[in-house]
DNA sequence: CAAAGTATGGACCAGGCGGTCCGATCGGGG
DNA sequence: CCCCGATCGGACCGCCTGGTCCATACTTTG
């Protein structure tokens, strides 16, 4: 995987896009390899040329990538969650990603749901995905805490847990009505949710 | 399907156990009709016999069943969510229904989504579960703000769907963990948001 | 220019899937 | 007892899908 011309990786490039375009649309399942040869001006040989591990390792190497897309989105927020304004802008931050993907499949967790059955390691996988974007919200309620401004009495892990899966969820019911406002009101209840924590 | 002897009745009362309890453990496109055939003693004419539509009606059968076995479940609670007391009661009994099904699709927008590529009109019948789902929350709230429990200043139908996005997202990473945890986590919390706008 | 490595096309394959069909069997009412 | 519909078994079909293979063309480099 190393010998890549520029025009094989140009190649690669073009299979990637159009794979991370019909997971998107149509989810892991209803990707055929077949198809995305006929939207990119390639054959098969090429595409195992490029992915030796076949559809399993197009599918990690997309997840990889949408994955760094949408923790690059909540830039600057979610490394510094440490202050009110930094979730609001977080909120903001999330949100604006989202919109013009209200029918695309994008939550995590979903992906692992769907993936598990059948590749339990790449599922595993992109679980430390999920695990990393959670323990990211955590961190910064812990240091919410410890600046006192949480209640002392608050759970930082279960908190972050609730947001997380408020989030996850949001994406979900965004997706099946397609339509950003449940994801909206889902991030504000979280934020309404964490500040009925507040000192 | 008016003509119903009693063995044919228990069969197709096989078929239906067998399919859910695939459908649960794999999801819709991880469920074959052979896998049913093997695990119920039983042939393909006869399941086609019983649900002429093939896989679709069965899916339809069992996502039917399933709701109202969920909403069953949270009787008598969903029908009166009007008091602080309900909405504890609520969450308690979705807890238990689903303590034990930790590692099963259970959310009903996940099955939409999973559904919409191929089966479009199947999707929206269980879309229309879900907005019931949804819309007994929103009434709840609406009474509550109504007798004064709510701020008048609260939008029933937004706190609703985000109560909604967090129960289905909880859902989704309660299976991917296998553990009860996340859906308790977000339902703690979604009461916590509700609170948070108590008069 | 020539060799070695890369890129490409597309026929082909094996397996799994939903779904069909037909003949055999059962079982209850006249 | 006999008949007709309900029940049943399982071979079969067509299609799609992920994946393989090999011959051909293109690129780079010495």
């Amino acid at each position: 995987m190393t010998g890549l011309t520029a025009k094989g990786a140009a190649t690669r490039e073009r299979i990637v896009r159009a794979a991370t375009e019909l997971i998107l649309e149509r989810g892991v399942a209803g990707m055929t390899l077949d198809e995305i040869r006929d939207g990119t001006k390639t054959s098969k040989s090429q595409l195992f040329h490029y992915f030796p591990g076949g559809k399993s390792e197009l599918v990690a190497a997309i997840a990889g990538y949408q994955n760094s897309q949408v923790m690059a989105a909540q830039e600057p927020w979610i490394d510094r969650l440490d202050s009110w304004r930094a979730w609001q802008g977080w909120r903001d931050a999330v949100i604006t990603h989202y919109t013009g993907l209200t029918h695309k499949y994008c939550s995590v967790s979903a992906l692992v749901n769907e993936v598990a059955p059948t590749e339990p390691e790449l599922s595993t996988q992109i679980a430390a995905y999920a695990d990393r974007w959670l323990a990211q919200l955590a961190a910064g309620l812990h240091l919410m805490r410890d600046t006192k401004l949480l209640r002392s009495d608050a759970d930082p892990d279960r908190l972050a847990l609730a947001v997380f899966a408020s989030l996850q969820g949001g994406l979900l019911v965004m997706q099946s009505k397609n339509n950003i406002e449940p994801l909206a009101a889902a991030l504000d209840g979280s934020l309404a949710m964490l500040r009925s924590y507040a000192t």
